[in-house]
DNA sequence: GCCCAGGGAATCG
DNA sequence: CGATTCCATGGG
């Protein structure tokens, strides 16, 4: 990868495996959307970025050189070697599809706490509708950035009631939102700290939250902590290794098994005849 | 109208 | 332990 400042930002070329929409549109995050003319706008955490596809490479505007190393270059994962996970994958035809349709995701590192609310927010719920109540929830408590809304704190959200949060219209995830922000704004539960412990004691704290369980903690780690072995076990994918992959298990893909899975996730959602739905 | 969604808690046996 | 049931909401 090449960075370049350029007058509208920053601008990167030579980048293998890199796609925006297969990135930002493959279910791990839910707050960016493309936009009218074809380039993407979205959040994380309080930063806002608009970039788009440009001369086979990618524009990031109006951001600094300092915006871009100091933070979106970690958080689009761009030190990481796909095509060498890649090839550390075994060798299956169906793994081999699912990498050869989008050899553009990355697994991007999102903010902990933010990953936290929004699989919690996911849990037996669909895209469209969870990118909806993470969208009331910013608007609600968040910081106003740019045209929009930052992700609100722990502390901000451990001050409110069930009722404050009868905007989102999230069914019953408002009880285990307020478990969330009063545990990890109190302390009780550190999200640092658990983002370095052993995989299985992780696992273990992450689910003392209410709304925790085994496939949000999973999500949490992987998308949210950096842990590139954890495997988020959703409907899809449990789909997917009982009618693709028969006899695997989530070691079978080795020590990036969460990047396999992504792969394979994103596949099943955009040809799902193929996962035999 | 109906089925289902990036599940988890509670409650059985 | 595993299996079942219920949960609130609305997208397609």
């Amino acid at each position: 990868m090449i960075v370049h400042k350029h007058p509208n930002g920053i601008f990167i070329n030579n980048i293998t495996d890199f796609d925006l929409e297969q990135t930002l549109d493959c279910g791990q995050c839910f707050r960016f959307s493309k936009t009218k003319d074809g380039g993407w706008y979205g959040f994380a955490g309080n930063r806002v970025l608009t970039l788009r596809s440009l001369n086979a490479g990618v524009l990031f505007e109006n951001i600094s050189l300092d915006d871009f190393e100091g933070f979106w270059r970690q958080y689009f994962d761009f030190d990481r070697d796909y095509a060498a996970i890649r090839s550390s994958f075994p060798d299956h035809p169906a793994l081999r599809e699912s990498t050869n349709f989008n050899r553009g995701m990355r697994i991007l590192r999102q903010d902990s706490w933010e990953t936290l609310i929004s699989f919690i927010i996911s849990q037996n719920n669909n895209i469209p509708r969870i990118k909806g109540i993470i969208e009331r929830l910013c608007r609600a408590f968040g910081e106003q950035i740019a045209n929009g809304f930052g992700f609100p704190s722990s502390t901000a959200l451990s001050v409110l009631t069930k009722q404050d949060l009868e905007v989102l219209r999230c069914g019953w995830r408002t009880e285990y939102i307020l478990d969330a922000a009063q545990k990890v704004s109190s302390g009780q539960v550190d999200l640092a700290e658990i983002a370095a412990m052993p995989l299985d004691h992780a696992r273990k704290a992450l689910q003392t939250i209410k709304g925790v369980g085994p496939k949000v903690a999973e999500c949490v780690l992987l998308y949210g902590m950096g842990r590139m072995e954890a495997f988020p076990l959703d409907v899809w994918i449990k789909r997917a290794m009982k009618e693709l992959f028969p006899g695997f298990t989530p070691q079978s893909f080795g020590q990036y098994a969460g990047i396999a899975q992504q792969y394979i996730f994103h596949y099943c959602r955009c040809n799902p005849e193929s996962c035999r739905k």
